[in-house]
DNA sequence: AGCGCACTACGTACGCTGTACGTAACTAGG
DNA sequence: CCTAGTTACGTACAGCGTACGTAGTGCGCT
């Protein structure tokens, strides 16, 4: 008999490796790296069992030893990658620069692994490295005066505002993978339709904010910094 | 010839029809509104071409007559049920508390389809309901001293809160579907792990927040109503 | 010590996907 | 009226996740 029976189970109780048979030749983090290698050069759609078994080197159906579904292997690369936060220096006393560090840090991840954003809006994180992310964060926040379940909304609302700026930042290109034409083109494309529709007259404030707004220069690290300052000083007046 | 030549073009842009050959027997709007439909009913992954067109009664490929490329068509999807918004009242003169009526509308579109928010994550936003939606965002910030970006700013900021906020009131529910087992398990499993994660002792601030809100009962609409509100005094800050 | 069984690896196969392409019917513009 | 371009639709292909069967391996128990 080859498969487990289909019953509940998370991913992170099962154990990698149960005592009776032949030794493995893989582990599951060779899997889970090869997979998120994969994603990164290629995006999440291009992910496949296939593809990975062909990276790591082992046939196909071989990864369903490692890994019960795909949705499991979503969920351990996701864990994968929050491993990737470093927290240096933190906490340093000063709460705000701590909370806008690990802002900067989950921006970089986001930024190096696009494909999180989408499985963590589906609700892929719940691992250990996400435990090690919330303590972090509590710890940062400790003589903060809120009541706990305040710090929880804080922390998810930093973390929330991240993936949306990030979403934003990457929009044009992600939707350009996979397009039967370039990225340059499709900016062009929907640029020009936009402006035939503000032309229109339709739409006049939004028209006349696109026409102030289109002289000034966009700096997106200002507005990261500034919007994440919002969000801090939403919680904790500053003084 | 039946498809057209795949250069750069929005869906937007593409007349509905062109004057030459039979009369359509279908439209475009009866495919997106079976699309929206059978996304509701059974989830965006579970949305094929095929059963789009069981659902409105056509061939398979007759829907490539209407809508170039599946992802054109989940560009109208996400327009379709933009045009949901109904903006009653608005502006009011209460510019607060136009822009938390237009969070509420939000909040139950994306409620009623769970999958607008994977697409917009990914960028699918730009049609005519979209502009509308800025539009009238801008006409009830009209009275508001803040600089035309900044107001975009706040939009952008109250959506994506939105989108968060229902996320993760969604996030169990959606990642249930089509998993072997049942909701209630899911959870139970989860939850099971996580007690056993948090009885470690490698966590013990974050075991003690869960500890203590665990007891306060959590009520989703003042969670709501209470973010959006420091969204908004987060940009202006109040009297 | 050695038997038995749980495990590893992997090939095959099934039902599904998006969509390229070909064919036949139809209709509006020149 | 003619014909080019459009509509509808069937077939077909490459690829997907994964259920299932088979062969071989080595741990745990008797």
């Amino acid at each position: 008999m080859a498969g487990r029976a289909a019953e509940p189970e998370v991913i992170w109780a099962r154990p990698e490796r149960a005592g009776r048979g032949p030794r493995p030749v893989y582990s599951r983090s060779d899997i889970v790296a090869a997979a998120v290698r994969l994603a990164d050069a290629d995006g999440i759609d291009a992910l496949s069992m296939r593809r990975i078994a062909a990276d790591v080197g082992c046939g196909t159906m071989s990864l369903y030893n490692y890994v019960p579904r795909k949705e499991d292997l979503y969920e351990l690369m996701v864990d994968a990658v929050s491993g990737e936060y470093e927290f240096t220096g933190a906490p340093s006393g000063d709460w705000r620069a701590d909370m806008l560090a690990v802002g900067r840090e989950a921006r970089g991840i986001l930024r190096r692994h696009p494909w999180v954003i989408r499985l963590m809006t589906t609700g892929y994180a719940s691992g250990p490295n996400a435990l090690r992310f919330l303590e972090h964060c509590l710890t940062c926040l400790e003589g903060v005066g809120l009541p706990g379940g305040a710090k929880m909304e804080l922390i998810a609302n930093i973390n929330g505002t991240v993936m949306t700026i990030v979403a934003n930042e990457l929009a044009l290109a992600e939707r350009a993978r996979g397009l039967p034409w370039s990225e340059e083109e499709e900016q062009a494309v929907r640029g020009a339709y936009l402006m035939r529709q503000l032309a229109g007259g339709a739409y006049p404030r939004l028209a006349a904010v696109m026409a102030e707004s289109g002289a000034t220069r966009i700096d997106p690290e200002e507005i990261f910094d500034r919007t994440l300052g919002r969000v801090l000083d939403s919680f904790v007046a500053p003084e």
